[in-house]
DNA sequence: CAAGGGAATGAGAATCGTTGTCAACTCAGG
DNA sequence: CCTGAGTTGACAACGATTCTCATTCCCTTG
């Protein structure tokens, strides 16, 4: 994961049913197993519609609107890493399970998870001198990678 | 700034007679300064909207757009920081000239400006062991400020 | 194994932040 | 007083993302 804690919490975003927080059960439709297919055949960062064509491409019909919702339910259950690129736009990628941070190639998009336990502490420790609580993070590096030069 | 290197940069944007490649001078309007001003008077990230509606309601009316385009050349010019609320919205405030990150409060908007030498030190030496080259970084620490809490 | 209900889907409309368009305007020089 | 490049504003255009809602699907129960 990129960030510490869960995105996009939105107050009251979700329709409280039965279940005490948010969806009980996530059903294994053929969507969803074809999102995350398609999730595990590439390693770099690409954009929801991205995925959306390349479902297409390889015969998986599944609407748009879908593609975003099961990439919405990966990022929150920490499956996928979701950042944004300069201009705002979300691009996501399948991830280790361990807290991590991205080294991404400007030109081609490669990426490199990099770990720094230096970086958590320090992060952690900056928070709490200002008494900052439920703190989470982002640190990502852009720059262009050894074969784009 | 939250970042090493400047955004949007163009290198080559001298006065070329008549080639029309991007104004070569910035002319200090009325909007651009009520826009400045606005700027100056508060000390948390705002959206460009926010921002519009601010210098409305102290009596300037200036449009939409002539706010985003002050607001890209502040960023681009430096004066400005530019950060992404995890929502993708662009979010700006003044900022010092001396790199720095940014400890931002999520439910009231408050930021300190942090400094941490270790970290530069430690992206730059990710990106060298990786071969990466013009590398440039992002980092956001968000949370709760003790006054929200 | 049929039935029922809630979750999931898809197609398109709706949002919403942001950028583009372009005629009108401003103002420093000549 | 002209002139032209830089600016502006109102509004259209855009693009990513979300919402709506009728329909379809999955899973559990009887």
């Amino acid at each position: 994961m990129t960030s510490t804690e869960p995105r996009g919490a939105q107050p009251g975003a979700q329709p409280e049913g039965s279940a005490p927080t948010g969806p009980a059960v996530v059903r294994p439709t053929r969507q969803r197993i074809a999102v995350a297919e398609a999730m595990a055949s590439f390693d770099d960062f690409r954009s929801a519609q991205e995925i959306h064509d390349l479902l297409g491409q390889r015969g998986e019909r599944v609407g748009l609107a879908t593609v975003y919702r099961s990439l919405q339910r990966m990022v929150e259950g920490g499956e996928v890493d979701l950042l944004r690129t300069e201009d705002g736009e979300a691009i996501y990628r399948r991830c280790s399970d361990t807290h991590h941070h991205h080294l991404v190639c400007r030109s081609c998009g490669a990426t490199v998870e990099v770990e720094g336990p230096a970086v958590e502490r320090w992060t952690r420790a900056m928070a709490e001198e200002h008494g900052f609580a439920d703190v989470s993070h982002t640190l990502e590096i852009f720059g262009t990678c050894p074969a784009c030069r």
